[in-house]
DNA sequence: AAACAGAATTGTAACAATTACAAATTAATA
DNA sequence: TATTAATTTGTAATTGTTACAATTCTGTTT
């Protein structure tokens, strides 16, 4: 499916920046923060104001295109909406997909909070691993 | 256990402000950011500075004695270091503890990632529900 | 008790990420 | 084409965090 069409079926218009900054993000799985967009697609849009990165992106999780993830107190974006989950690499900082089974991942019937009370709408869920990756480990 | 032997038995020097932040976090099971432990102590150690409550908080992380958690674009603690997920509310901002069973908590086995090879040594595991509690359901 | 060394704390300044906002541009509509 | 609405832009303000030097505190030695 193309950026535009996915924006479209999501009720976003699809401008030029918009089309621009999904099509890096999926082409570009590597969860980036809003600095690594930006640096991504500034030389090819040079108007492009970094204002711009952060209004779409939040525009792009709310409508539910997109996800926003907090890791090590930036914000990094991740167009791969099917649930999974993240590790972490604490020495090179590198976010990695890790595939977990739905059934593993979506663990609600436990959620049950110190009330004893469930809480009911639960609408994502954000499975964090941290450690430190293969590579770093070799070194 | 008092706050001054869990700093001792992690070979923390228990000063004034470590004990008054220690025990105000052991207390105050709301997962506070650095503001809310500096509003809450300040009064009490006038000559507090936010810098020491950073820099304890670093400490406590690093010596195991708490747990620092990347929520809403800031830092927050956590002195509960039994395995539990966190339920983040999105209307009120609050952070609720979720029990999880240690065997649902710790999915190890199945971490791998896309290069298909198990990412070793995971030293920690973060799991963020997000949603609506109750009370903010019930309005 | 005085002098000293090391650790902890403090306050200020720097830094980085994000947001607010008004102006400018672009797109859509009449 | 004129008008309105939506989007983008640039700057300034804000917020959370860190760096760092100066000060204070603690414990030890004389």
């Amino acid at each position: 499916m193309t950026s535009i069409d996915l924006l479209t079926t999501h009720g976003i218009k699809p401008s030029l920046q918009r089309i621009a900054i999904m099509d890096w993000l999926r082409e570009h799985p590597i969860h980036p923060t809003v600095e690594d967009i930006y640096a991504a697609l500034s030389p090819q849009i040079p108007t492009l104001s970094k204002t711009t990165v952060y209004n779409t992106l939040k525009l792009f999780a709310k409508e539910g295109v997109a996800k926003s993830l907090n890791l090590d107190e930036k914000l990094h974006f991740d167009a791969n909406m099917m649930p999974h989950a993240h590790f972490i690499c604490e020495k090179c900082g590198k976010v990695h997909d890790i595939m977990i089974l739905p059934k593993d991942f979506y663990l609600f019937p436990k959620a049950k909070g110190e009330s004893g009370k469930d809480y009911l709408d639960i609408k994502q869920v954000e499975i964090n691993y941290y450690g430190t990756c293969d590579l770093c480990n070799k070194q």
